[in-house]
DNA sequence: CATGACCCTGACGTTAGGGTTAAATTCCGT
DNA sequence: ACGGAATTTAACCCTAACGTCAGGGTCATG
């Protein structure tokens, strides 16, 4: 019951919006329980509180939940090593914040990118491997399925009596 | 222990010979308790037994095991749906041994390489899905890496105070 | 200020995918 | 024929990632 006629005093913009739990849940396609998980092992900490306690989730709190689900389903990382991977990228958005801040200790920054970027290809290397993986597996899939698609016909059309090793051009047609 | 001197029976053509569930376990990379429980759930079923009740595990076993293996880590599947894919293929199998026999029910077997050839067209959909998105993950990544990168010559050259977004050429050498 | 909707913590339940142990059995080399 | 190594089933235990329930607190609204 909002934005009806006239008078807002201000139209909070968009993504300063705050949702509760129930709300948060929904939009991030997880459970209420999910949420407060993933919090209780700290890979998510609600933007803020109401004074009585109830967390309040901002956009920025729901698209970390996604990162968090895309490295579950995707990748199938278990949440611990899902927290060292949003650590790392935490430490760099902190990093990067930080950079145009005063020049305090410079080199001791620049170490720490350099431990992001490797932890960073590191991941990037075990998704290397799963995609080579998948391409793999989807190779051999498609073999079978040729294979099936070559029986099929062979079946439907009741020819001469099986002329060795199907050499017909394969019809690849989805 | 065997084949030492001169006199061997029968070579064992090496795709016939069988292994204890300790041997295969090795083998395949799986715990003992795994096998078990695979057999339990219908997964595989070993190639025989001894006399006394031992499993005794051929090489096509071995191979399952691999996929159901490859199945679960690279797909993420659980052993319910692993189950799934494996009848499926299996009932591809057996069409095609008794493909060749007697041409019993002819528009039967054709109904069910039409059932095989859709679920593995539906796996095939899934698995795309999946690399598709691997993909996305990979280019995502790809970008954090090189704003990363960029980030580390911007402090490790300290030049000119800051000359605006970076405009220079990305060296993209691993 | 009452009320209904929403939320809190804490505790226990569930499911998948096994690990571990125990007590009895089987196999194999000598 | 026998002793030790490998297996068997059964039973119990375990962790991850939540689900669910109980008992009580918070918030907006009339």
């Amino acid at each position: 019951m909002n934005a009806s006629s006239g008078a807002e005093a201000r139209p909070v913009a968009d993504d300063e919006r705050l949702f509760g739990i129930g709300a948060a849940a929904e939009l991030a396609g997880v459970s209420q329980r999910a949420l407060r998980y993933y919090q209780q092992l700290g890979l998510i900490t609600p933007h803020g509180c109401t004074p009585g306690g109830l967390r309040r989730y901002c956009q920025e709190d729901l698209a970390r939940v996604a990162r968090i689900r895309t490295l579950q389903t995707l990748l199938g990382l278990n949440l611990d090593e899902i927290a060292l991977v949003l650590r790392s990228e935490d430490r760099m958005a902190e990093i990067r914040l930080a950079y145009h801040a005063e020049g305090t200790t410079c080199a001791e920054r620049a170490d720490l990118v350099r431990e992001s970027l490797e932890l960073q290809q590191e991941l990037r290397a075990t998704v290397e491997a799963k995609r080579l993986g998948i391409e793999g597996f989807l190779t051999d899939l498609d073999a079978r399925i040729d294979k099936t698609r070559g029986l099929l016909e062979q079946m439907t059309a009741p020819a001469a009596a099986d002329p060795g090793p199907v050499s017909r051009p394969r019809l690849r047609g989805r």
